[in-house]
DNA sequence: ATTTTGACTATATTAGATGAATGGTCAAAT
DNA sequence: ATTTGACCATTCATCTAATATAGTCAAAAT
């Protein structure tokens, strides 16, 4: 594929991007965005075999987006209690906006969109990973301590899955955000060390 | 209303549960019910104004039933650390039966069952007297220690909250159970007092 | 050779129309 | 005081026709 067919590939994304998130997958038609990019839905075929594979693209993207996002925090200076809590609220803060995303885990509830399991399947071993860093530079800087890292790592990742929920998709943001900081304190409360009775 | 028309009333709830529970609410029909308990459909109004109100019946039964049972955990003996272990763990065991109630969370997400709101409402003030007083307790006894009491019985809402979630209505009730042992730990550890000296 | 087009098909969705089922009412009967 | 069964209005399920949409492809354009 050449750099030109690429930038055409690029502009698909772009307008399916702007009506994924604002129509959401089924009220979006291939039609619609072929139109925007002044081209033909048969166009898109060329370069995407299905919607779903689409869709697949942008939820990648916007997701991608977030990652490198996270990633910079993960790999800053600082003591990990205190870049733990910029990795959650920044967590919270970008998926909040991530339209797509929001889409997908209302559909849990209802139809399941199948198709972006792999993307998402990413995005949990990406976050995994991540937090494994986090705790364990604190740990081999003598700051926090756990019994089993992988529990603790389960445990958060637990939290921070099953607040998005009423959170996002129950629009409960601004309610619950000062007991968001609460529980960020509490995480770093039970795994500082010296404090941990176990 | 005499006595014996209270039972028939009782009848009419418990026959309403068994197909509430099974069938949900949208699929049971006022006939079933009433068929169920050899009386005609209109009985059923000389009780009940509605089908809306009959379930809210139901699904205060429900919530009253588990309500008994916390309440007893929550006077019993033993320091308050335990005690709201065993609290966490039974709420979620008797909310993880409670058919009704996972339809009403549900809803949350489609349709919202608003005429449940007061029963609801009344389940969620019950608790958070029930967190306080398990809280309440600790500090006076010495065991724990917080910044902001409210603060911490709103934490351990949202959290309860949150997880029921995906555990009762997407089934990850054994995936999450240890993490679930997990949070409690984490809970405990956070509040508990003089955590650094042995 | 690569990309785009537009006509084409098959499938899915919607709209409308009909009939059945259901929630709710009520006067009469028990 | 309680129960009944006929009754009404509205919703819901089912069917059909028409429309819209996802996806294909040979031909045209670049």
């Amino acid at each position: 594929m050449t750099i030109q067919s690429s930038a055409v590939k690029s502009r698909i994304v772009g307008a399916a991007t702007k009506f994924f998130s604002q129509f959401g997958f089924h009220k979006t038609t291939m039609g619609d965005i072929a139109l925007k990019i002044h081209k033909v839905k048969g166009a898109i075929y060329y370069y995407f075999d299905s919607k779903e594979e689409l869709y697949n693209e942008v939820l990648k993207q916007e997701l991608t987006s977030v990652q490198i996002q996270l990633n910079e925090i993960v790999n800053s200076n600082g003591n990990s209690v205190e870049v733990l809590g910029r990795y959650t609220k920044t967590r919270l803060k970008l998926l909040n906006e991530a339209k797509n995303y929001h889409e997908t885990i209302k559909a849990d509830f209802i139809e399941r969109y199948g198709f972006v399991d792999d993307v998402r399947k990413d995005f949990d071993e990406f976050e995994r990973t991540q937090l494994l860093t986090i705790l364990s530079k604190g740990k081999e800087e003598g700051h926090l301590e756990f019994s089993d890292i992988n529990s603790t790592v389960n445990l958060i990742l637990m939290l921070l899955k099953s607040i998005e929920i009423p959170l996002f998709l129950q629009e409960e943001y601004k309610e619950y955000h000062q007991s968001i900081d609460e529980l960020i304190s509490m995480l770093s409360a039970s795994m500082q060390r010296n404090m941990n009775s176990k």
